[in-house]
DNA sequence: TGATGCAATGTAAACGTTTTCATGCAGAAA
DNA sequence: TTTCTGCATGAAAACGTTTACATTGCATCA
C-alpha cells in the first residue's frame, strides 16, 4: 500500500503538502496540487485511517461502535439496518458488537471499542447504571443509547414509547372483547419489559378490569422462553382467553406453542406482540402486532451521534418515537 | 487513557520491558515483572490496538472485517451470529459492512476495510471474479469467502451443497405427487441461483419430468420479487402445482402472495423453500425448507480465517456443507 | 584473571498520519 | 533600498506501540 510518504516523493513535495491536499486546508499552489493529486491518482493512494485515528483524537476518523443486546432478535437487526445505511451515507464504518444479554460479555466490547478509539457509540446497555459506560461517557466520548437509557449520563437517547405501545394493544383487546389478557414479559431489568407492563396494567385499569399476577410472566426475552411461558399459561386453571407478548423472540416461541397444541388464533387465543416484522403478514394467522419504527430508531441514532461528534458541547436530547398498532388477524 | 509510557514510568521502568511483559516474550525478571503488571492494574491501562495494528501488520491486531450481501436476509444473519460468536471467543472484533447487492458500496467498503488495516476478511463476493478483491487477496490479505467462492485467487471457501439441497427439495415435491413445480430464483449473476436451478432440473430429470421455461423466473433475492414472480406464475394459464423458493426472503414474499389470493397451502398449491429459519414452524402452515447450517457456516469461517492469519502458506480449503430437508407441512 | 555468555534491561527507529513552527521568497509599503 | 506582509512549503514532533540492537552486570570457565 502506498503511503503518504510514496506520493510526497513522486510528486517531489513534503507529507506536509499532500496532507495540505487531503485535507483541504491551509494554502497550497493550483501546480502542486495538480502534481500532488496526479501522484495520488498514479499510485492508488488511500489514507490510512488507522494512522489517522492514532495521531488525533481530535479529527474524527470514521469509526462508531455498535453495540446491541441480541442479533437473533430482528428488531435489532433493524436497528442495525438503519444504523449501517446512514452510517455508510456519512462515510463512517461499524464495529460490530453483540453481547447477547452478557454483561461480562458487554465489557469485554466496551474494552475492545475503547482501545479502537472510535469516534462515537451506539448502544443498547444491559443495565442502565452501566458503570463502565458511564465512565467512558464523562471521558468524553459521544454516546448515544438506543432501546435504553442511561441513567444520570450525559448521552442522547432514541426511544419508543413502550407504555403507549402496550396500552394500545391491551386495549384494543379487552374493546375487541378479550377479558382475560396475559403479559409475557422479557427481562426484568430491562426497561422496556417493564414499561410495557406498565402501559399493560394502565390500559386494564382504564377497562375496569382487575390485574392479576398470574397473568403476568417475566423470562429472559429470547424464544425458548416464549415457548416456556406460553406453555404455563395455557396449563392454568383458569387460562387466558388472549396474550400480549413482550417482543420479536416472544411471540414467535408463543406461537409456537400454540399450534403445538393445535389451538386456534384468535378462536381459542388471540395473541397481540410487540414488534412488527416484515412477514408478520405470513404467520398463521397474520400477527396483530406493535411496530415500532426500528430502521428510524438505528437512523436517528446515527444522525444525533454525527451531531455530537460535531459538537460535543450540545446539549442532550431525549428522542422518543412513536409506535403504531398493526391490526390484522390474530386478536 | 493510561499509555504504555505511564507505566513504564509508574514501575521506574522502560516501555520496551513492558512490552515484554504484555507479550510474555523475552526474559524479565520476577521482581519487574510485578511491579509492572501492578502499574497496569493502577492505572488501569488498556493497549491500544491501533498503535499496535499501526506499528506491526505482522502481529495480528485483532480486527476482522465482515462483508455480506444483504442484512435483510435472514440467513446472513445467522451467518453473522456465527462469526460473532466464534470471532468473539479468539478475541476478534469484527467490522460488519453491508453491501445489499450493490457493486459500488462493496468496493467502498473493500477500500475503507483495507485501509483499516484489518487482519482478515470474511466476504460473500458480489461477483465471482470482482477484481479489487482479488488483488487484495494477491497482496496477501487473508481471506475467506462464504455462500460463494471468488475465481482463480488463493482463498478458503465455506460454501452448502446447493444442487443436492435443491435436488433433496424438488425431488420430494415430486415424490409427494406434485407435478408442475416452479422455480423462483435470486439474482442470476448470484451462483447459488444457478446452482439451486441445476438441482432443480436434476431433480426434474430423475423423475423423467420435462423442464418448463416459463416455471423458472428469476428476480433480484428480496422479498418483493417473491411477492411479483409468485403472482405472474399464479396467473399463468397452467399455472404450478408447487413452488420451490429460492430463498429466505423470496419464500416469504411468495407466501404473501399465497395468503393474498387466499390459496390453501398445500392443497391449492404446495411451497418448499431454500433456507429455514428459527420461526418457519410458526408459519402458515409450517415450512417444509431446504436449512443451510448458517451459523456452521459462520464459525467455519472464522476457524478458517484464524489459521490462515496464523500460517498465511496453509494451502486452500474448500469446505462444502450439508443441507437438510425439514419436512413440515407446506408440502 | 580475563574472556565469554547470558539474563535483564534500555535506546531508538519505525509504522503513517496531523500539526506546529520555521523558512524562503515575492510583492507592497515606507 | 529597506522593511514588512503573506503565501507556499518544509522540517520535525507527536500519537502508542513493536522490535532490532545496544548496554549492563554477573556468573562461569579455562
Amino acid at each position: 500500500m502506498a503511503s503518504m510518504n510514496d506520493v510526497a516523493t513522486r510528486a517531489g513535495v513534503s507529507i506536509a503538502t499532500v496532507s495540505r491536499v487531503l485535507n483541504n486546508n491551509g494554502n497550497v499552489n493550483e501546480a502542486t496540487r495538480a502534481k500532488i493529486n496526479k501522484a495520488i491518482k498514479d499510485l492508488k493512494y488511500q489514507p490510512s485511517r488507522v494512522a489517522k485515528r492514532l495521531r488525533s483524537k481530535s479529527i474524527s476518523s470514521n469509526l462508531l461502535g455498535v453495540l446491541i443486546p441480541d442479533i437473533e432478535n430482528p428488531f435489532y437487526v433493524d436497528v442495525l439496518r438503519g444504523i449501517e445505511e446512514l452510517a455508510y451515507n456519512n462515510n463512517y464504518a461499524i464495529i460490530m458488537c453483540n453481547f447477547g444479554q452478557d454483561e461480562k460479555k458487554e465489557k469485554l466490547y466496551l474494552e475492545i471499542l475503547q482501545s479502537e478509539a472510535i469516534d462515537g457509540l451506539i448502544v443498547a446497555p444491559a443495565r442502565e447504571d452501566d458503570p463502565l459506560l458511564k465512565k467512558m461517557v464523562k471521558d468524553g466520548l459521544p454516546v448515544v443509547c438506543v432501546d435504553r437509557g442511561l441513567k444520570d449520563s450525559n448521552v442522547d437517547v432514541v426511544l419508543v414509547d413502550n407504555v403507549t405501545g402496550a396500552f394500545t394493544a391491551v386495549d384494543y383487546l379487552i374493546k375487541s372483547g378479550y377479558k382475560r389478557i396475559a403479559y409475557i414479559a422479557g427481562l426484568v431489568e430491562i426497561p422496556s419489559s417493564l414499561l410495557r407492563e406498565k402501559g399493560y396494567r394502565k390500559a386494564l385499569e382504564a377497562n375496569g378490569i382487575p390485574f392479576e399476577k398470574e397473568l403476568v410472566r417475566f423470562g429472559d426475552s429470547k424464544h425458548k422462553s416464549g415457548v416456556e411461558l406460553c406453555e404455563e399459561l395455557l396449563k392454568l386453571t383458569n387460562p387466558p382467553d388472549a396474550i400480549f407478548t413482550g417482543n420479536n423472540l416472544i411471540t414467535l416461541g408463543a406461537l409456537e406453542t400454540i399450534h403445538k397444541r393445535k389451538l386456534r388464533i384468535p378462536e381459542d387465543i388471540a395473541i397481540v406482540g410487540f414488534d412488527d416484522m416484515q412477514w408478520s403478514s405470513s404467520l398463521n394467522p397474520p400477527l396483530t402486532a406493535v411496530r415500532q419504527p426500528a430502521i428510524e430508531i438505528g437512523k436517528r441514532a446515527v444522525e444525533l451521534l454525527i451531531q455530537r461528534i460535531q459538537d460535543p458541547e450540545r446539549s442532550c436530547i431525549q428522542m422518543t418515537l412513536n409506535t403504531q398498532l398493526i391490526e390484522r388477524s390474530s386478536s
